[in-house]
DNA sequence: ACTCCTTACGGAGCACGTAACTATA
DNA sequence: TATAGTTACGTGCTCCGTAAGGAGT
């Protein structure tokens, strides 16, 4: 058996069970890719493809399990190139980040400063997305670590370490009556109408379920996945801002008002995951040390120790 | 990369730093391995191995975490290839047992023998080894899974499934006071020279435990790995020997007094275990399946549903 | 007619074995 | 001197690419 009959194998089912995508992905011709492929399947001895004709249009049983291992397999053998990269020039590199919208705007700038500062050869790359594509993007090696905000479930597979808490905060424009009110509750929110995340994003669920505790149904007239398109509408005076406290910035934007609400929802946690079995390359550990310690609870940036 | 340079690698280690003894494992010549380690090295661009002049010594740090992912690598392909054989053929094979000799002896025979009417091209390979080496053999591959009545620390990479619980009794020369005395408590038991398993074996911390939290100091005047010993020097009146029940037969054993002791100890589990990422063949299921249903808790076989 | 996969064939490269050389104990 | 590892070199295999042949849509 030989890494390339994997590789193919891989690569034939990324490519939607086409023989000739898969070889140009590899930058093969077809012929070999379809060797590789009837060359495996002999070797097993079993058929790992339905077939309509000469065409392949998916995996049997037996292909999806070899599929799970071979997908291991060559995770491994990258790790193991990863370890060479690693001790040949340790501070060198690609840094592969996912998270969402409002993570990489309001909380990696200032790590990512200090992160580039130690390693200025590393480079960087941030993809976005959904909750449930940043653990996607970490299974399917697309990135090599996501930073995700929605709780992650106990998934196989992945290990999730606990990066940092954050709540949230109301924000209106300055001198709404919401900003100063006492005494201030769910209920008092509850009268006014809202925007906030949509859905999946920023740890909605817990958002819904504290109302929901109560018996109170918030007011959502607008929802969002990210903080900007939230600020902007409450600007217009559609209505109460609910965002993470780390999105506010002092400076951008003086022109709203900010409670602090930590007091009426559960923290948040922040969490980096990525696949167990992944090598972590030095300059990988040090940026999650970095999410660790420098976020405080209210998400400005700790200077370092 | 390839995965012979990986082999090449694992067998080198496996063989002390002897190139030569790693190319004979493989079915090489010297020459061969040689080129895949440095290859290998020249690859990853850094030093695996220590070295002294040409003699290879160690491992470096590098050469440490490669060989890791090198060994999940290989037992991936392994699986791989296991794949393939379960669908050629579900019913031809071999499994590979480890266990220790009183659970070779005593509780396999009939759960074998329903196993070989159900499977009879499976051909059976029983390993036999102490309670640590049970769980080394099932890491390193040398069986498919191990059968351990020690109870298993959690070791990450290391799947135990609970088969079946088992207690202790007394063995003694028919006639002995012990047998039928009355009240009878491991106060008792300490009146007299005892005979059973060596620490390490078959839950000897346990029963020490039991003895240490009473105060108790109990006059193990003999120790042994297997029961068999225990028997044959309880038959000489060395002493009163506590077996698991299970190693008790009241066909062989008709000379020898037995009183049952579940009262006086914790129950024992017995486990069997395997890495988590194996992958199982539907046999191997089965025969787990075996233990987990066929063994009644005085360790007589249960016939099947 | 077009796309897609397989099979046949040829060349280039490489992996393994033999063997000579070098270094360690 | 015996043992162990590296390097050099030749052979045979195999892997990839070109190209022709079926098979499906």
């Amino acid at each position: 058996m030989e890494l390339r009959q994997l590789r193919s194998l891989v690569a034939l089912e990324e490519s939607g069970f086409n023989v000739t995508a898969a070889a140009q992905r590899l930058h093969l011709v077809q012929s070999a890719v379809s060797q590789h492929l009837t060359r495996l399947e002999d070797e097993l001895g079993t058929e790992l493809f339905m077939r309509q004709g000469k065409r392949l249009t998916g995996l049997t049983e037996a292909g999806r399990q070899v599929l799970y291992y071979a997908r291991k397999t060559l995770a491994d053998c990258d790790n193991i190139l990863a370890i060479g990269r690693e001790h040949v020039e340790e501070a060198t590199g690609t840094l592969r980040i996912a998270t969402t919208h409002t993570q990489a705007v309001y909380v990696l700038p200032p790590l990512i400063r200090e992160f580039r500062q130690r390693y200025p050869q590393v480079k960087l790359e941030i993809q976005q997305g959904t909750p449930e594509q940043l653990v996607e993007m970490a299974l399917h090696d697309q990135v090599d670590f996501s930073v995700c905000t929605e709780a992650v479930k106990e998934i196989p597979g992945i290990t999730a370490v606990t990066c940092y808490r954050w709540n949230r905060s109301l924000i209106a424009p300055l001198g709404h009556p919401a900003l100063t009110a006492k005494p201030f509750s769910l209920g008092e929110i509850c009268d006014y109408p809202l925007i906030t995340y949509v859905f999946g994003f920023s740890g909605a669920s817990q958002f819904r379920n504290s109302f929901a505790r109560l018996g109170l149904e918030p007011d959502v007239v607008l929802s969002a996945v990210d903080t900007d398109v939230i600020k902007t509408y409450v600007r217009e005076g559609l209505g109460l801002g609910l965002i993470a406290s780390l999105a506010y910035s002092d400076t951008h934007d003086a022109d709203l008002g900010r409670r602090d609400l930590s007091g009426l929802f559960p923290w948040e946690l922040t969490r980096v995951v990525y696949k167990s079995d992944k090598y972590l390359r030095k300059y990988e550990e040090v940026f999650i040390d970095l999410l660790q310690t420098r976020i405080a609870d209210d998400g400005k940036y700790v200077e370092g120790s």
